[in-house]
DNA sequence: TATAATTACTTTCAATATGCAAGTAAAAAA
DNA sequence: TTTTTTACTTGCATATTGAAAGTAATTATA
């Protein structure tokens, strides 16, 4: 797959030249909650995504090295994906969009575990999250 | 035009039903930037935005309350564009981004007046421009 | 061991979105 | 009065999306 066209040297509009799309967030989103997925699982997603936009956007976040794809222990079929130090670098942007989507738009749910313990100490929480995403081992479950 | 579809109730997954696109948010980074913007300077950025495509988000985040269009004065066929509070309240996730792309994106231009700033110490900018713009006045230049 | 079920994609195709270029209408400037 | 500016809108070719079905390599089951 060809590298991304870039159509300024600004960060932000760079950036969106990766991501700025629906769907590839919510994969680094389910990466960042469960430290490890299978193609399967994103499919299981509350988002619902085609398989055919699931396999491009996982082949666009590898290029880009924001995902790594593992070799799933004791399975030939299956693999895991895991996010990158890269990756693993988004999630404070992650963490803001989710704050600004819980305070700023009806319906959503920003009474999760998740959201109340950013709130409770955003710094704490951020550092405890990168850290243990960024650790090896504990890829299954 | 019709209230954006949510796929979930995930406040990720709703914020990128509103702003999840390779245009919505170099917007209001225009309007972070320069607190004021008529629908002629928006044109005048560096990633060339087609004019209908510009039209249709200042629609949307119009719609999502994310913008405000104001008069210009003295002049009937201009307008100003400038962010609303919930607008402004997403700028700690635009600064985190445009962290992130200086940082890990090559060929990016991390070396603004601007990003400078915000790595001296990014709670007392987020403040100062929070702050200016959500005041009133001072809408051209 | 033969067969069924999983898993991770790929393909097809209709619908929608993008982007370039040109057009338009109202107001402002010359 | 004519020209220019401004903010869009329209037309059209191309690209992307998304639902559904298909495939090939395992892995599980009878």
């Amino acid at each position: 797959m060809k590298a991304t066209e870039m159509r300024s040297d600004c960060p932000i509009s760079s950036s969106l030249d990766i991501f700025g799309d629906k769907w590839s967030l919510l994969i680094v989103r389910d990466l960042m909650l469960h430290k490890s997925r299978t193609y399967g699982d994103f499919t299981k997603s509350a988002e619902k995504i085609a398989t055919n936009i699931l396999a491009n956007r996982l082949q666009l976040l590898e290029d880009n090295g924001m995902i790594i794809k593992l070799p799933y222990p004791g399975n030939k079929v299956k693999g895991l994906y895991r996010l990158s130090p890269k990756g693993v670098d988004l999630i404070p942007a992650l963490i803001e969009i989710a704050l600004w989507g819980g305070k700023n738009i009806p319906d959503t749910d920003d009474s999760s575990p998740f959201l109340q313990e950013v709130k409770r100490n955003k710094t704490k929480f951020l550092k405890k999250i990168m850290d243990n995403l960024l650790e090896e081992g504990t890829n299954i479950g």
